[in-house]
DNA sequence: TATTGTTATACTCTATAACTATA
DNA sequence: TATAGTTATAGAGTATAACAATA
């Protein structure tokens, strides 16, 4: 017997009561999902949305990808260096700024950012499991206002 | 004149319609208020979670904390020996398990752990400013029923 | 034999300073 | 003078293996 045994229960009522303490396992419960159901596509979710950005938005800049992900361009440079050996992504000269690359998904790599991007809907549908579409929604759209509220 | 000049927004539409881009960027957003707000108090947002389980549950072990935080044991080791020789916490003899230590905030640490609380929330009033009570409330309730769907 | 707490350690993530080439 | 990309590096966060003491 221990001073908290198992069968009474830890009193996590003050931090349930926090937004950073929901979120916080929210967070990880979805990037769980996320690194089991991506792990076919040896994609982190970085490296992930860093291809995305770069499908939707060809000719994207190293700069554009750091101020977008909140990611620092130190940090960047090696994440592109991964993704440019392993030939999903390649750099072309910048149209006009001889300082930038130009980014843009490998010939042969489109179809694989096409199934990743399929596979991460499937991993939100796991996540998202016991919410029903309107919840789904819901929650979408508060979080949005919480991490951009002058958007909406 | 850049391939994505600055008047020319990136297209996000892809990555905001995953729930993991929009947790991502909410919890960054929550975290950025909660580190502004508990640098008075030296609190980082791990800490503060051990400081107010031990508050709320007297006598618990660090294994329990572990379980309820998603912290390794051996990275607990360290943060308790820093909230030791800081005085907030105690380690007492567990009364029937001599393998482990019964957790305790410190007595002259009481207030602080109260205050360190109430800012707390005061930092997730700013987080939620732009949300009105009734989105708050279904907010927390959707962030539950992401992590730990069989309770409700 | 299993568990609590611990040490050592490694790997990832994130952050800062400074450099180059160019704007 | 400022900016894009890069290098080197340091710090924080997170992970596994192995051990002593106890259950």
């Amino acid at each position: 017997m221990a001073a908290k045994p198992d069968g009474r229960p830890v009193d996590t009522s003050v931090l349930e009561g926090l937004l950073g303490y929901n979120a916080r396992r929210a967070s990880l419960a979805v990037i769980g999902h996320f690194l089991q159901d991506m792990a076919a596509f040896e994609l982190r979710p970085v490296e992930f949305s860093v291809l995305t950005l770069i499908a939707s938005n060809p000719g994207i800049t190293a700069r554009q990808l750091c101020q977008q992900l909140d990611v620092l361009p130190p940090n960047l440079v090696g994440l592109l260096n991964t993704l440019e050996q392993r030939a999903l992504i390649r750099r072309e000269p910048h149209p006009t700024d001889k300082r930038a690359s130009a980014l843009h998904v490998a010939d042969g790599a489109q179809t694989l950012v096409q199934r990743a991007q399929a596979q991460a809907l499937k991993s939100d549908e796991t996540a998202l499991a016991h919410l029903s579409a309107d919840e789904r929604a819901t929650l979408m759209a508060l979080l949005k206002k919480v991490y951009a509220p002058q958007q909406l």
